[in-house]
DNA sequence: GGTTAAATATGATAAATATCATATTTAAAG
DNA sequence: CTTTAAATATGATATTTATCATATTTAACC
């Protein structure tokens, strides 16, 4: 339902959010440690945040990631969009061309309006609403 | 949400449903032009429609497929379940290990809520009920 | 300013999905 | 019993996604 890296992601930026300040930076090794996704690859995903703003990075000793004070206003649909083509939650399920709410496709009233739900539940979420979650909860 | 596999097959299903009897076969070729689905491609899938008794087949001239009298009673989950691992669905939406009803992690209230009503409703349809969607309906 | 601990950039490899091509089998019909 | 129109089996290619490896840059600190 979400892609591997959309997951790896989201895990990441929960252990960051709970866990980081600007003067309390993470670093990849904590991550990755943290989450069990190999380091390279939480790396690349990480990197990706970064250049989205959604974390501020400091290189050398001491340095790391830690969140971005607005970032912790961003959304999961958000950061989907980061990591999903953008079109991919756009369409219709079936991703037929005529499918419109005046026109509707065999799925369209009932899974693709589960569809539509699921979206606006992605984008409830914010990490601020997530940080209150118990921080000692195993994300591996 | 849906595999581009898993996609093709229920299209090229809703159109076998509306239009097949077992004296009304159809071909490979009226499948691929009606779904816009490559012809290799779509055969492939068709018989592993065939395989999972879902579908009957028919060679030689005037042959093609058509759905099984059971078959209009199987539900979109079951046809997942033919195309997509078989644990896709069954996991945390996170794939976290300790998350559990009791133990829930930090999505399992609200998306992972909405990704059950999801699995709930792809189980709800048939294909019996699809049947009654109007026949000219695009599925391209 | 040299050492070190961190992220970053780049690209290589592997695995999974999607797509295409071709030869074989089967059943109907003349 | 030969031809023909269909599905089937098999496997090849391409694309995307996931994973891994390595060299480079940066900033702190002595």
């Amino acid at each position: 339902m979400l892609s591997n890296s959309l997951a790896y992601a989201i895990k990441a930026l929960i252990y960051i959010a709970q866990n980081s300040s600007e003067t309390e930076r993470i670093t990849l090794k904590e991550i990755s440690d943290s989450t069990l996704v190999p380091r390279p690859y939480i790396a690349k995903i990480l990197q990706a945040l970064v250049r989205s703003n959604v974390l501020q990075s400091v290189k050398g000793p001491n340095g790391g990631f830690y969140f971005r004070e607005e970032g912790l206003e961003i959304n999961l649909l958000q950061i989907a969009h980061i990591f999903e083509g953008p079109d991919k939650y756009s369409n219709c399920i079936l991703s037929l061309k005529e499918c419109s709410a005046e026109s509707p496709c065999p799925l369209h009233s009932n899974v693709g309006q589960i569809r539509t739900m699921f979206l606006e539940s992605l984008e409830q979420i914010t990490f601020r609403r997530l940080l209150q979650h118990e921080k000692s909860f195993d994300l591996f």
